[in-house]
DNA sequence: TATGCTATTGCAAAAATTTGCAACAAATCT
DNA sequence: AGATTTGTTGCAAATTTTTGCAATAGCATA
């Protein structure tokens, strides 16, 4: 569970606004504890926050993304969106079961510092997803 | 452009079978020589194989990538398709100017090899988006 | 608190993507 | 070549996601 409650006030100072619309969805996924999908924050307004538009939660949803406050991944064939935690992390999907582990994104650090250093590339590795074959998987195959 | 002429007999021996429509959407995306989305296919099929399905071309996409035959990835925000070749490769995306650059496989192979001893997992990456910002506009930000 | 600028929303229509199912056809075996 | 099996396709409907535009509402300024 996390219970942070995300700063928007620093995005008037962006320009933007703060509106109720991007402040219930950002705390709509705040309370979420996992990946969550477009469809699911709008099952979640439908009953908190009926006049909530379908075309605006995408466009907050970007909007955030944007802004690096929220992730949006591909996982399993589904779009999924997450609260940026102040520690990032990462997922290893096995192409065979499916599964889906977390990985720390300390394990890019080395890569990060490459391509700055050789390419000039300011990388922020948010939220990868990697898919491969896991351990258990690789055995059985064997 | 890429001359390559995908070898789609092997799948036969997969289970699976070697259709028109299969063969049709290998070599559109063969001839490409960048991203493609969906859309680029299915119209290259109006003139080209006109009786070939939307759903069918998005159901072999699918599987093609289910293959690693194609990679799948979203950039900029569109989702991507392209054959995928010998050699991996991968995107680094500016959120500045969007501009898209191409990062060899290599920058992945230390990487690859600690997830492989501490965490089993065999990767293979596949075609990565990695965003950040890009020299030019992280000097024009100071 | 009232005013003005314009970023943002709701709406409806368009576009993209997925899904269930019956008909079809690729591969295998007589 | 014909029959059989079952993986695939086309079709249409359901979902999901995007887009243009007029109306709305943040918020800076007075
Ligand atoms: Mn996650
Ligand atoms: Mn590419
Ligand atoms: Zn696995
Ligand atoms: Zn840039």
């Amino acid at each position: 569970m996390n219970n942070k409650i995300p700063d928007l006030t620093h995005i008037r100072e962006l320009g933007f606004r703060v509106t109720p619309q991007r402040r219930f969805i950002l705390n709509a996924l705040a309370k979420q504890d996992g990946h969550t999908t477009a469809t699911d924050i709008y099952q979640i307004a439908q009953k908190e926050m009926p006049t909530l538009n379908q075309a605006t939660i995408y466009r907050v949803l970007d909007f955030f993304c944007g802004l690096n406050l929220v992730t949006r991944s591909d996982i399993g064939g589904r779009v999924v969106y997450e609260f940026a935690p102040d520690t990032p992390h990462h997922h290893l999907i096995c192409r065979h079961c499916e599964q889906v582990t977390v990985l720390d994104d300390a394990h890019f650090e080395d890569l990060a510092a490459h391509l700055l250093a050789e390419h000039g590339f300011k990388a922020d590795f948010n939220h990868l997803a990697i898919y491969g074959v896991c351990a258990h998987c690789w055995d059985k195959s064997m």
